[in-house]
RNA sequence: GGCCCGUUGGAGAAACGGUUAACUCACAUCCCUCUCAAGGAUGCAUUCACGGGUUCGAAUCCCGUACGGGUCACCA
């Protein structure tokens, strides 16, 4: 057979060699320490916590090694496209801050970035194999596949395209003109060298030694609307974009022969491999991977509308990486995810279970770590997105909303009360005086879980006896234990606990009244800080408001 | 079914043939304390899926079994 001919014939418009691409794409001039990786998904609008996985691995070594990490878009499945499915992926990536050095919407000297602008490129590399001898076109139908299928399974024999099935490999010359002037589709597929008895052995940086047969399937290249399949892109990208490691899901490590063959073929090195494990769910008992149907965790927007920070969520997924990353960010409270340095050896094998509790428990004590200011610049910019009421009300109030925040914030062991950005309304809404005494009464105290409707007087005698807003936290502690002993109630817990007949309570139970007639909750922060953060104003308004209700 | 990968406490996991199986989260109890949060203390795997073997010695090496996952597309 005339390969040259062959290949004129199947792909006439294709004009340039495979050495022009050679030489329009060098290699490039990178120490040898220096990774190139990228980040390759399919343009499906969003991306989710799996894909997030992955980005965030990609990119970190990337930049541990001062490399280059770049955005490729996958979309050589027209089926799959969706709308503006680049931009969404790009939107995302950018919250996320997971920034690349080339690739789709940003340029780069190795580009198009996006497979469907690389049509030319691939039918380049393509037709090469064809005038070699090392792949034809196959005119099966559908059907027929399914044919030589049913024989296999009915004949127990492995299933495939292959050996005595692979009947395209016989076709002549005159045959394959004929099909082709009766119009018929056909695919290009690789001629396999691979022999399935024969053994390869391949190290990958994460599950590391695997052992196969060799590839001996007839593999499509081209499908029949002359695009090349993920196996095809995948050889020639990321040899012209001189990719040096892949980092990608595990789902691909079967395919490592095929691309390893492919490589072969050309006669090229192959890159180095990082098949990473999947996030897992655990599903009444049994392991799977995130579902972007079923579970709502996996879709990046359920963190953005919680308000768990873009930087929690990468500490969490960089604990997943290196488990032994969550250990030295422990101990160096004052450095970030750049310092860290992973590595694919501490990476697991196996899928890792995703644990919204840990996540929260990171998110926590992130938060801890942030000052007031930058809480509060967080909380605008999330309240403006979801609760305009409440953003206009921190907005107006900011310096009082970032002394609320720097409540028990600035010590040794901060208060670790806020998860996510939607926790923050409910702890601090009532110390708004514009959403506390608008409110009625009757709501307000409706649990009255104080119970002590008769010791109004105390909170009087507070107000205008003792009530002092320089006090340091000492004297105002003291004086209230004066006003406690003035109404029969214990000074201290201890002579308290000693002696409970004599008592009818002690200081906690009159702080616990005045923090409940003052906030409506049995639940604050420190009692002292509220008092410091409310005029006395503001505070003889409540204690009238919780009069009002008790009279009621 | 073939081919691959995996299996250490509720979860993430450490250990890379050598005494009591790290650490973090969760959970429980206690302490501190004006409540909460935080913090402190303690507890939580006599055992590393199971069975056999190698070895003076195994979670670690070998073989087999079970279970879970992936893949066998003109999807990526």
């Amino acid at each position: 057979m005339n390969h040259n001919l062959l290949a004129d014939l199947l792909l006439p418009e294709i004009t340039k060699d495979i050495e022009y691409y050679r030489e329009k794409y060098p290699s490039r001039n990178l120490d040898k320490k220096q990774i190139v990786t990228r980040f390759a998904p399919s343009p499906t609008g969003f991306i989710h916590m799996g894909s997030l996985y992955s980005a965030f691995v990609s990119s970190s070594f990337a930049a541990n090694t001062n490399g280059v990490v770049f955005l490729r878009i996958e979309d050589t499945d027209k089926k799959r496209e969706v709308e503006n499915g680049i931009e969404g992926i790009v939107d995302d990536l950018k919250k996320y801050s997971i920034n690349f050095d080339e690739g789709a919407t940003i340029g780069g000297e190795y580009g198009p970035y996006i497979q469907s602008e690389r049509k030319e490129i691939y039918q380049t590399f393509i037709k090469h194999l064809i005038r070699e001898g090392l792949a034809y076109p196959c005119f099966c139908s559908e059907e027929e596949l399914e044919n030589i299928r049913k024989s296999q399974e009915a004949n127990k024999e492995r299933l495939g395209y292959y050996g005595k099935w692979a009947i395209g490999r016989n076709l002549t010359l005159e045959e394959i003109q004929s099909n082709l002037e009766q119009g018929k589709k056909y695919t290009i597929r690789l001629k396999s060298p691979g022999d399935f008895n024969r053994r390869i052995t391949h190290m990958d940086l994460v599950k590391g030694k695997v052992e196969f047969p060799e590839n001996d399937l007839d593999i499509v290249i081209m499908k029949g609307d002359g695009i090349p399949t993920y196996h095809f892109a995948h050889l020639v990208d990321d040899y012209l974009m001189g990719t040096t490691h892949v980092i990608r899901g595990d789902e691909w490590l079967s395919s490592v022969p095929v691309h390893l063959q492919l490589f072969q073929t050309f006669k090229l090195e192959p890159p180095k491999y990082a098949h990473i494990s999947p996030i897992v769910k655990n599903d009444g008992g049994s392991r799977r991977k995130l579902s972007k149907r079923k579970d709502p965790e996996s879709a990046i927007s359920f963190y953005h509308q919680k308000g768990i920070p873009e930087e929690a969520v990468k500490i969490y997924l960089a604990t997943l990486t290196n488990t032994n990353f969550e250990e030295w960010y422990n101990q160096n409270p004052d450095k970030g995810l750049k310092d860290f340095n992973f590595t694919f050896e501490k990476m697991n094998a196996s899928g890792a279970l995703f644990d919204l509790d840990k996540l929260i428990n990171i998110s926590k004590t992130y938060f801890s770590r942030l000052s007031g200011e930058e809480v509060y610049a967080g909380a605008l910019k999330y309240y403006l997105e979801y609760d305009k009421e409440f953003a206009c009300i921190i907005e107006r109030n900011k310096e009082h909303t970032i002394n609320i925040l720097n409540i028990e914030r600035y010590i040794k062991k901060p208060r670790k009360d806020i998860s996510a950005y939607e926790d923050i309304k409910e702890e601090i809404w009532y110390l708004f005086d514009e959403l506390y005494l608008d409110k009625d009464e009757k709501d307000l105290f409706k649990n009255n879980e104080a119970d002590l409707e008769h010791e109004t007087s105390i909170l009087d005698e507070y107000i205008d006896k003792y009530y002092d807003k320089d006090d340091d936290k000492q004297t105002w502690f003291n004086k209230v234990k004066e006003l406690a002993q003035n109404h029969g109630y214990a000074g201290s817990m201890k002579e308290y606990r000693d002696n409970q007949d004599s008592f009818k309570g002690h200081v906690g139970t009159i702080c616990e009244y005045i923090r409940f007639a003052l906030t409506s909750k049995t639940k604050t922060p420190d009692l002292y800080e509220i008092l410091k953060l409310l005029d006395k104003d503001s505070i003889k308004k409540r204690f009238i408001k919780f009069k009002t209700f008790l009279n009621n």
